[in-house]
DNA sequence: TTGAAAGCGCTAACAT
DNA sequence: ATGTTAGCGCTTTCAA
């Protein structure tokens, strides 16, 4: 391919109309401290005149460093990873670097493909989630990165910085006010997907109904198989049972409004006949009449600790990997009440 | 800033290995037509035992061109710019080129801010939606773009191919269904902003219901100041006057939730005593119990023509800017029957 | 078809 | 403090 844009100003350019050599001028642009003042004034008023920007193909060339982020993640169309772009971009952004987004869509391959781009594209660092924490391809690829790397929430064998979300603490949480409520049966309804929070949350909440005497019943763990399978009437079912869950802990959107209309069917109104919680809060359950309590991360301290584990990586720390936990928090809204 | 990375494998090493000239070397890698079958077998065989992979930098500063796309939107946490952010990332990935996200947030400082980060990172190409179309320093930001570049849904005055959201088809097929239905009183409920959506809606509703000879109140337009004004209340309003509007059609999710719930509390039942168009298709509204009838962008059709606009003018189309229209799609679905 | 060589714009080491 | 210079890895003329 043949460039196109007639050479624009280089920096050449600027230390020729400052008078200066092209080291000095190199100098001021960087910030470089061994500057005289006179020369500083002069290169910047070049700069000025001509309208230089520098050639940032070139400077990553040199220094081997894009200074841009590849950030992987399921799905953006996601909120929660919608709201982690932004609460990551405004932490990178902050320190010069640019985020790069891309969807793995939890295809494999596609995320194979993803990871090698981003080692082609000489990412300085990456964040990422891949869908698929056990698939031996991608393991390879995450191991062929060779820039610094922070998994998010992923039960990954590798070596890299983790940000994990505490579902178990969470749970805990959950079911302590449930329990201190009077309840004393508690279902999940959730997805069914061999990931990470997935597991974390049916483990969790066994350990913490057992932890304040709790019975789990296997019933009460209502995993569905898909996502178009239908939750209504998963819930309905559940519902219909003669020793009914007197709490619900509702992981994912559609999931969660399926079960709504399946309580109002069931002719149940929260929280005087049944309680629920939300795990992850999505715009409407604030909303929503009564308003939803919800289990929710804090994506900022997730973000601020992500940002804060790779800028120390790319700093030039070596220390070994750290596994970090970030708490989720529950928002008490009013989906809650005693138990019947 | 030193050189970290212990030199890696360059073109090269690639051609000495293969034992041709570094010029055979990269016409192999960019397949350049005129290479000797022989010669090409030694390079690709070079390629594979040194694992060589092209510096992107290098080919960037060298070729003028970065093959990365700037893409600018308000804000990624609205599902509409998370579909059409994939939408978009699948044409583009296709074509080779990464998809780089910023959120504008609606700030002229930052979009501003943004739009000159792409234009230093040498963006081939942006497809942008500022969220203020008319904030001088935006617009000159805008002008200042030397890359390709395709306005998406704003009235931005500027040079440059746009794909635009037919607001007015919409609203003309909604209140055709509604009308068909027997409605003669729509109203409206959106956000209140100045931008392009919102103004092509409300024009848009009047002159349909001018055409189906439906009278219009500008009762009927209900503009809620901010994001955190009750639409709850502005809609209990609405629905306790005498004349009450027998359908709605509502934009945003939280005021749809809102307007959702204020139906429910003044003991109205859809579509029995109202009938309700959401205008874009949140998550809910297919599990919403009815089924909520929805008029939204098809966002693939955004997406197709967007890239074919940005694909050519990389490619070195130079033929005035069009601006193009991309249809609503009517999905009918429980929420709208016989006006009572 | 292939090789040799120039140079994209920049940073940093070295020399002054 | 400043100037000079050698590449970073690559594509693309130009010659052969």
């Amino acid at each position: 391919m043949a460039p196109r844009k007639p050479a624009s100003v280089n920096i050449k350019d600027v230390a020729r109309h400052a008078g200066v050599s092209l080291g000095s001028a190199s100098r001021v642009v960087n910030n470089v401290p061994n500057v005289g003042e006179a020369t500083r004034a002069k290169v910047l008023a070049a700069i000025e005149a001509l309208g230089y920007r520098p050639n940032h193909a070139a400077q990553s060339l040199r220094s081997r460093s894009t200074r841009t982020i590849g950030c992987l993640v399921t799905d953006v169309s996601n909120p929660l990873y919608a709201q982690l772009f932004r609460a990551l971009e405004e932490r990178f952004l902050a320190e010069g670097y640019l985020l790069l987004l891309a969807n793995g869509l939890n295809d494999p391959d596609r995320e194979i493909a993803l990871l090698n781009l981003f080692r082609l594209r000489g990412m300085d660092g990456v964040v990422i989630a891949p869908g698929n924490e056990r698939h031996a391809g991608v393991l390879k690829a995450v191991a062929a990165l060779e820039m610094p790397a922070v998994v998010l929430d992923r039960d990954l064998a590798s070596p890299h910085d983790k940000v994990q979300f505490d579902h178990a603490a969470g749970m805990r949480a959950a079911v302590a006010r449930l329990a201190g409520l009077g309840h004393r049966r508690i279902a999940l309804v959730q997805s069914q997907s061999a990931n990470r929070p997935m597991r974390r949350r049916a483990e969790g909440l066994r350990a913490a109904c057992k932890a304040h005497g709790l019975e789990f019943d296997d019933r009460w763990l209502v995993q569905l198989p898909s996502s178009t399978s239908s939750a209504y009437d998963a819930v309905a079912a559940l519902l219909a049972t003669p020793d009914r869950p007197t709490a619900l802990l509702v992981q994912g959107t559609s999931i969660l409004v399926e079960t709504l209309n399946a309580i109002a069917a069931a002719g149940l109104s929260l929280p005087r006949d049944l309680s629920l919680v939300t795990l992850g809060d999505p715009d409407f359950a604030v909303h929503h009449a009564p308003p939803l309590t919800a289990l929710r991360v804090d994506l900022h301290a997730v973000a601020d600790r992500t940002a804060e584990r790779l800028l120390a990586r790319l700093g030039g720390e070596t220390a070994e990997a750290v596994s970090l936990r970030v708490p989720s928090e529950l928002i008490e809204r009013g989906s809650c009440g005693p138990a019947p």
